[in-house]
DNA sequence: GTTCAAAATGTTATATTATTACATTTACTG
DNA sequence: CAGTAAATGTAATAATATAACATTTTGAAC
């Protein structure tokens, strides 16, 4: 069990599951959501979901998406740059933005009042293209 | 009472004093820390808060600090742009930043996709320049 | 392979944050 | 001053997250 594998080294049995039920969601996906979903995996206290979850964040694997109370897959496998997320009033729907030069910009501007930035928080709300479309 | 004023125009008397409690606190507050200040005033219940801090953020008075479940006075008085917040990872203080080249520069990027940005959380954590100092 | 320590897991209870629902009062408009 | 929208009061409850503690699994060192 919890065979390497060149995208996902060693991860545990939950890890996997958790990894899994986020990545089938394709979407900011809350916690207790995932609980549900992974009852039939064995899964029975938040408590599990809750941990699981912090170990996957903490090898850049799920965000968690502040202002939505809600995790999702990272886009990119194995990224531990600044996300940034772009979430639609109107639809829900989330999109990871990885932008380099961006999370520079950002992180620089408080330094110059002495500050040292380590990481950060980007959530834009506004329409996605569908919903523009659909108008 | 809730006498116009040039800042403040026409606050009611429960936003008036939530926002008092926020200036008073000088930092980001849960809501139910403002709760206890403000039972003395004959508040009693969390949805006198939730509800007050609501209007005063659509008013662009207080700001929800989204990573922290707390809220904090607008540095500005009277300011509808995007605020930036840099928090302390030691310290715990939370400075509030206008930046407004930057909010454009951040709301610019999903735009490339057709995404039309609305408004944006920013939240950097790192070290205050008082933290760094006193290592 | 046995021992040890660190990490992960299971489980219960509880803490913290936020909202629903509904009755009442206050403030503004015509 | 009647009518309506906004604000308020209050109780109950929903939604999100963590503390505490026992047990098991994993991986490194011997």
């Amino acid at each position: 069990m919890s065979q390497p594998d060149s995208t996902t080294p060693s991860l545990t049995k939950n890890q996997l599951l958790v990894l899994e039920a986020l990545r089938d969601a394709g979407q900011a996906t809350g916690a207790y959501q995932l609980l549900e979903v992974l009852r039939d995996k064995g899964f029975k206290a938040p408590l599990q979901v809750y941990r699981t979850l912090n170990q996957l964040a903490d090898r850049g694997l799920v965000h968690r998406i502040e202002s939505l109370n809600a995790w999702m897959a990272c886009c990119d496998d194995h990224h531990h740059g600044t996300p940034i997320f772009a979430i639609c009033n109107d639809c829900g729907n989330v999109t990871e933005y990885l932008d380099h030069s961006l999370t520079e910009t950002i992180t620089a501007l408080p330094t110059d009042t002495g500050f040292q930035p380590d990481r950060s928080i980007i959530e834009i709300y506004g329409q996605c293209s569908a919903c523009v479309a659909s108008n």
